[in-house]
DNA sequence: ATAGGGTTAG
């Protein structure tokens, strides 16, 4: 990771806690105060705020730097407590050295040993720390916020907020720097949603947020989706409580705007902040360069260039890189090739950064030839690789179906390296499932399992992919039915057509159950598919699951497939839910036939039991403009002993009247 | 006496 020394920020900005002029003979004295004001304060502690014109937070400062007592006695009690902050931070065993010197420290002594283990990233002890400080009833609000921060450096963003939430004293909740350390804790560890949920419950219980709270934030907004909207949101609220727009904040939003394809946005707040008096650094210009890669602008991006060198500005490793990037995406291949000799000569090209950028334009350019003629350069030249330049080619290879390329990068990545994250992995498992070497997709699989990294929603679409392909349609169900209890979405086409083949091949309760994953990812859903599982539960006999599909997709589905669905029902579905799916199809627009309503009474009149649902049946007709034949009739009138013969009579001459009626309305048309 | 700050690669 590059850091930049570069300053091209014009503005020295003066920490306003600190006076630029000081007395010369006491230099910690600010400076309107005289030999003759320090006078009142030796005798009296207040006067001296009333007899000087001074503010108070110089007073303060002033206050802090005088001793209060004999030097003598200040250095011994410093002496005692360096050496007991001294005497926990290096012992070995932290409870016992707490218990020896911890009662000789105040809390801000014990917010230094705070901060050295956390710098040290010596999580567990800092915890120990700050628990033996809770107990003992030593904490402030320094405490807090260096707590919760080191907290969320340490990637436990659940515990920092479980602290927060701890807090009893509300001066402390709603302490903006407590508050700040939390928001940036979960902004950090990717829980932007969330930081935005508690943002706006700290504001509701008190928060008065500060420039660094939106500073936090709008941070949070480059890295996810709709990220712009949101920022330009924080912008309007923060000008409206009146507070004023930064050079850093300038910087956020620019690269909020650039990873966000905001091209335009990014120039206008590029423009705001230079007649606001900010003169552009090297972070400005940087994140509207890469604004510009996004559609490969180069001559905006030149131009850019050309401002930075009038304006005395170092071209430095990060913005030749991004130019470069600028280059590729514009297709200047042999202008990127000569930029990439000149950051080699410069030593900016000693990590394979460049060289990525340039090869994954050409693979993707379809120059897979000439990504790997630079891919040995770059090898033979012994460029550092953490795996990037492997994953590029590998999966150049993989898209140009070069597979026994791929494969064979992959096995050469396996055997000088054995270092894997979760990219190099999906690549060379992607490489390994295009060739269909089995052994090696399995050697792959067993290496996540045994290494931290967990499988992400790529992993998962491969190895669904290639089991789908090897016809291991049972296998390929329960990888997605796990992808689905990790939480990953998985896309519409590979549902599809894994619920295609797990009908084909019978197993007709698992297509339903993908079909249910689809269902709940609150991903829209092709009307198609409604049929296609209607199709397949029906064959497999799944009716009741069928009836729930009608139901909940009446308008999609063809009146053939509701035929289908019906005449199985009736024959084999279960007799309680007849009435039910009669009802359900016939308000989906569907027209009963005769021969649908004979199979449903024959049901009925079979199993003397269910006459109520039969009366039912007979009572609802009518009224929707159905009759029996001559045939059902004829089934229903021999077991009418059975329902009670008046009944039956009325209900069927309720039918007939409409029957008539209709034969009537037929004949006049 | 505590909080934050941006740019490049798969």
């Amino acid at each position: 990771m590059e850091i930049s020394l570069v300053s091209g920020n014009g503005i020295t900005p003066i920490p306003n806690n600190q006076s630029p002029l000081t007395c010369s003979c006491f230099p910690f004295l600010p400076f309107p105060f005289s030999a003759t004001a320090v006078r009142p304060f030796k005798n009296s502690k207040f006067t001296v705020f009333a007899t000087t014109t001074v503010g108070l937070n110089e007073t303060r400062n002033w206050q802090r730097n005088v001793p209060p007592k004999s030097s003598k006695i200040v250095s011994l009690r410093n002496k005692t407590r360096q050496s007991a902050i001294l005497d926990i931070q290096e012992s070995s065993d932290l409870d016992s050295a707490l218990l020896r010197s911890g009662g000789k420290l105040k809390a801000q002594d014990l917010n230094v040993i705070l901060r050295h283990f956390g710098k040290l990233n010596r999580w567990k002890e800092l915890s120990q720390l700050f628990a033996w400080m809770q107990q003992n009833e030593k904490t402030n609000i320094a405490s807090y916020s260096g707590y919760i921060k080191f907290t969320g450096k340490s990637l436990d963003p659940m515990k920092a907020l479980d602290i927060y939430n701890s807090i009893k004293d509300e001066l402390t909740r709603n302490n903006v720097s407590v508050c700040n350390s939390v928001l940036d804790c979960l902004v950090k560890n990717g829980k932007f949603e969330r930081c935005l949920n508690m943002f706006h419950q700290m504001k509701q219980a008190g928060l008065k947020p500060d420039i660094v709270t939106y500073s936090t934030l709008l941070v949070g907004c480059a890295k996810v989706k709709d990220g712009y909207s949101k920022a330009t949101e924080l912008v309007r609220e923060l000008k409206y409580h009146g507070l004023q727009m930064d050079s850093v904040i300038y910087g956020t939003l620019l690269s909020v705007c650039a990873s966000n394809n905001q091209c335009q946005e990014a120039e206008r707040y590029f423009m705001e902040m230079k007649s606001e008096g900010y003169s552009p650094n090297v972070f400005h210009y940087s994140s509207l360069i890469n604004a510009y890669s996004v559609d490969g602008n180069y001559t905006k991006a030149d131009e850019l260039i050309q401002e930075m060198k009038s304006g005395g500005l170092v071209l430095n490793k990060v913005i030749l890189t991004t130019l470069l990037k600028v280059y590729v995406r514009g297709g200047l291949f042999e202008k990127s090739r000569e930029l990439i000799n000149k950051l080699d000569k410069l030593g900016y090209a000693e990590d394979e950064m460049p060289y990525c950028i340039l090869m994954d334009g050409l693979v993707k350019a379809g120059k897979v030839t000439e990504a790997k003629t630079l891919f040995d350069e770059m090898k033979n030249k012994n460029v550092k690789t953490d795996g990037y330049a492997y994953s590029i080619m590998i999966s150049g290879f993989c898209r140009g179906g070069l597979l026994q390329d791929a494969k064979q990068l992959a096995s050469s990545y396996e055997a000088k390296y054995d270092r894997y994250d979760i990219v190099i992995l999906n690549t060379m498992l992607c490489a390994y499932c295009r060739a269909g070497e089995m052994d090696n997709v399995m050697k792959m699989l067993k290496k996540v399992d045994e290494s931290a990294i967990s499988p992400d929603w790529n992993t998962f679409h491969i190895l669904i992919r290639y089991f789908c392909k090897e016809k291991l349609y049972i296998l390929a169900y329960h990888t997605l039915d796990d992808m689905h209890k990790k939480g990953h979405q998985p896309e519409e086409e590979l549902c599809s057509s894994l619920i295609h083949y797990l009908g084909k091949t019978g197993a007709h309760a698992e297509a339903f159950s993908v079909y249910n994953i689809l269902k709940y990812s609150k991903r829209t859903m092709c009307n198609a598919l409604h049929e296609k599982i209607l199709h397949i539960l029906v064959a497999g006999r799944l009716l009741k699951d069928a009836y729930i599909i009608i139901k909940d997709n009446a308008g999609s589905i063809s009146q053939s497939a509701t035929k289908k669905f019906a005449v199985s029902f009736m024959k084999s579905g279960n007799i309680n839910l007849v009435n039910d799916v009669i009802k359900a199809i016939h308000s989906s627009g569907y027209k009963i036939d005769q021969k649908l309503f004979h199979m449903a009474i024959s049901r009925y009149v079979e199993d003397s039991e269910k006459k109520d649902l039969l009366l039912q049946l007979l009572k609802w007709m009518p009224g929707q403009g159905y009759s029996v034949d001559s045939s059902t009739r004829n089934l229903i009138l021999k077991k009418s002993h059975l329902y009670g013969c008046q009944i039956v009579a009325e209900l069927l001459s309720k039918q007939q009247v409409v029957s008539i009626t209709k034969s009537r309305r037929t004949r006049t048309k």
